[in-house]
DNA sequence: ACTATAAATGACTGATTAGTCATATATAAA
DNA sequence: TTTATATATGACTAATCAGTCATTTATAGT
């Protein structure tokens, strides 16, 4: 939906006010994100960018689609479907939550700001929320369902229970390496690893052997 | 820290003050509240409201306390300390979930308002998190403490990863309340004691007898 | 060099915001 | 009734916002 005047651009220039609308939208939900900071910061004046798009919604969206585009490709190359094969759900939820660190770490920007239009989205813009949330849900259904053919799961719990915790758990990890994005790597692996386990084997006491 | 001119209001008005303050900030970040919308609404002028707060922030932090003291009293009557003593962690979980149905159902401007500013606290005010936060992760600590004493769970998983667990079902079930707040009490009940019954018992696959 | 098209500009509009303050009104005391 | 104090008011400021548009500048075609 950006103008043709937006396709004409030299790509580092897009790349360039790409990367500035990140930023900003990473930091401000669209209600409260500036326009005018946007263009300050990159150095353009506003009316060239009412000339790449309609409208700050439409720019909020493109931004969130680039976003989006971009870490799900990187999901992809990290997860190709041979993966869902093979191996039970808790190993392949370990996997997902490793590269979850790593694109944090490579993509910053990207991933903060599809954290924050998840977590924005609620109420608001429902176009956004089914942009950042269907390739996670999508996910995880398959996940449920590989799972429960193989029986790496019990079957006798509703889809819907087993789907509302693995997505859980993967926003909260999100979440947590959100709140944690500085910290060491080998630690947060570990706290995950452990966390897997507990819903591996479960929580209940058990005597030690 | 409100003035004594709000302490001298009759406590109908300052109600009917709170309840307008609760209703903007439950849909609306402090950033993009709207103190001109709050006394359109209330029906007194602007200056009223800084004869009462000396500004936006003192005014904010003050419906937070009011929404969480509420909250928290409530949360105190329906759990005593007693039943920390008794039952296992399972239980005692399960019957916080219930006892968030019914404070959502109850004080919906005070649940909704308590909800957003915990989720919109994580990069700007610290003091709206900690109060927000604070109450929980201080329930979610004696939760798991008293259930390691118990042996009702195991004790060879270190601490954090047990409560960042229990903290992440409390949050997750809370935000599925906030979306889905219309629904039949009876369903979500179904609901949460599946998820219980999966902490408890463990998701992996085992053979039904 | 001249023309036509495309792109960039920034002053401007109208709306909204948080916060101020001189004034007006109400309450109470003398 | 007069004086003193407490409270309420809303017009006002200065800043910011999204979005517009007539004008300028750059690019390309002839």
């Amino acid at each position: 939906m950006p103008s043709d005047t937006w396709w004409n651009l030299e790509l580092p220039k897009r790349q360039f006010i790409i990367d500035a609308c990140l930023t900003e939208f990473a930091a401000h939900n669209i209600e409260s994100a500036s326009l005018s900071t946007i263009v300050k910061e990159i150095g353009i004046a506003k009316g060239s960018m009412y000339q790449y798009f309609t409208d700050k919604e439409e720019l909020y969206l493109y931004i969130l689609k680039y976003a989006h585009d971009q870490l799900v490709t990187q999901l992809r190359n990290r997860m190709p479907v041979a993966v869902f094969a093979q191996g039970d759900m808790f190993s392949i939820l370990r996997q997902y939550l490793y590269v979850m660190i790593d694109l944090q770490k490579l993509f910053p920007r990207e991933y903060t700001f599809m954290q924050r239009a998840i977590r924005d989205s609620g109420s608001q813009l429902t176009a956004a929320k089914s942009i950042g949330t269907r390739t996670q849900a999508a996910f995880v259904e398959d996940l449920i369902q590989t799972a429960i053919a193989n029986r790496s799961i019990r079957d006798d719990i509703a889809n819907e229970v087993l789907e509302f915790l693995v997505h859980t758990i993967i926003s909260a990890t999100s979440e947590y390496l959100y709140d944690h994005p500085a910290e060491d790597s080998t630690q947060v692996i570990l706290f995950f690893d452990q966390l897997v386990v507990l819903l591996d084997q479960g929580m209940r006491y058990r005597i030690r052997k």
